[in-house]
DNA sequence: CTTGAAGTTAAACAAGCGTTTGAAACGGTG
DNA sequence: CACCGTTTCAAACGCTTGTTTAACTTCAAG
């Protein structure tokens, strides 16, 4: 959008995709420069240097993804539990995305792994967001009788299994034949394991593992 | 152990350190062979070039891991609730340690974030065998009635709470208010919420939020 | 003592990096 | 047209990187 005439956004966009995918360190001015179809000297002349080009990308990341997925919201009187399954599958397709996940969510992702400057502001202004919605979900689904940080731990729970699978999402590959991987580690399916694990350790549906005895 | 006089050694355990905090990219031979008293060309001398000093120190790293923290056996007839409490604490402990990790976790957990050539080995080598004993714990707890997809499946989503707190601590520190990490995020008492969090969506034991209806 | 392989060293190498420069091109305004 | 602030450009700067060189030390074997 706005590309072909816009130097400012085009290499934004640009310094996106390599940050995400090669880290600070790894991606050169001049790739980026060259994806962007601009000159070199552009970096300095609209961001100072490239210490800031990537303070601006990460910002940029997030408020685009912001735009594009934006905080799920929910009839009146759905019930807890359907919400945490729609909010369990909304956040691993937001994570791990239809195919290939966007650059968007890779740049994002190496803040949290590595923090820098960006990062605060990374958390403030998108990831405490949807977590405080998570926490109330969970405190719709147990209503009201669990402590803030109870709710919180469970919440931490939850987004820690989404968070495997897109973070290392190659070692699980490895881990896990690779017709299993086609079946079952998609995010419909993803969200509905965690939802049902979720749901049966707060005694909100049976076990997952029935008791014969 | 033996670093004085045995200058590859002390480049290794250099370049491990160096590695894990700084990344392939940004950590230089310079200043591994500043770290390990040894000459620049001394790295060419042992290794052949930089890349293979890297996957050299992965394996080192993870190989001396094994031999500090080797998975942990039981007694005949230990209760498989209590396997599981003390795998994943003993899980928590290798990951986080007790106060900063030491650098072979992080170099490991570099190679799971953003696998190189060495990635294969350490997880044949080290995640594969350690995963595989908790899934038998799994099968144990649920007297075999579990299928093995099934049984990975709750194994990930084990692991993936421990990742979380390992992989993203800086974030999970941003979420949660400084005096509940003080309390409760220790591996004894994440240990204790993990597994009974899994034991519960098990039926293994109570509901963690008791319905009153 | 001589020899020669093994190990170590300071110095240099070419390549790539982020950044800067100064001039050229552009585009609206008087 | 002449002017001037904005934007673009090729070229270069200074620095750091991984790697190599060739001279030097060490030291046990002949």
């Amino acid at each position: 959008m706005a590309s072909l005439e816009d130097p400012r956004g085009r290499i934004l966009s640009a310094a996106g995709r390599e940050f995400a995918e090669k880290g600070y360190e790894t991606a050169t001015i001049r790739d980026i420069c060259t994806l962007a179809s601009v000159n070199v000297a552009a970096v300095n002349y609209y961001f100072g240097d490239k210490h800031r080009l990537y303070i601006e990308s990460v910002r940029h990341a997030y408020e685009e993804r912001s735009r594009q997925f934006p905080l799920p919201v929910w009839a009146d009187g759905t019930l807890p539990a359907e919400k945490l399954r729609g909010f369990v599958g909304n956040m691993l397709e937001r994570m791990m995305g239809f195919d290939e996940p966007p650059w968007q969510v890779r740049l994002m992702l190496r803040e949290v792994l590595h923090p820098t400057d960006a990062c605060r502001k990374l958390v403030e202004n998108y990831i405490q967001p949807h977590f405080t919605v998570l926490c109330n979900i969970l405190d719709e689904l147990t209503d009201g009788k669990e402590s803030p940080a109870e709710l919180r731990r469970i919440g931490l729970s939850i987004s820690g299994q989404c968070f495997l699978y897109r973070a290392a999402g190659d070692v699980v590959g490895m881990l896990i034949p690779a017709d299993e991987i086609k079946e079952m580690h998609n995010p419909a399916e993803l969200a509905n394991h965690i939802t049902s694990y979720c749901l049966a350790a707060l005694g909100k549906r049976a076990p997952l593992s029935v008791e014969v005895s």
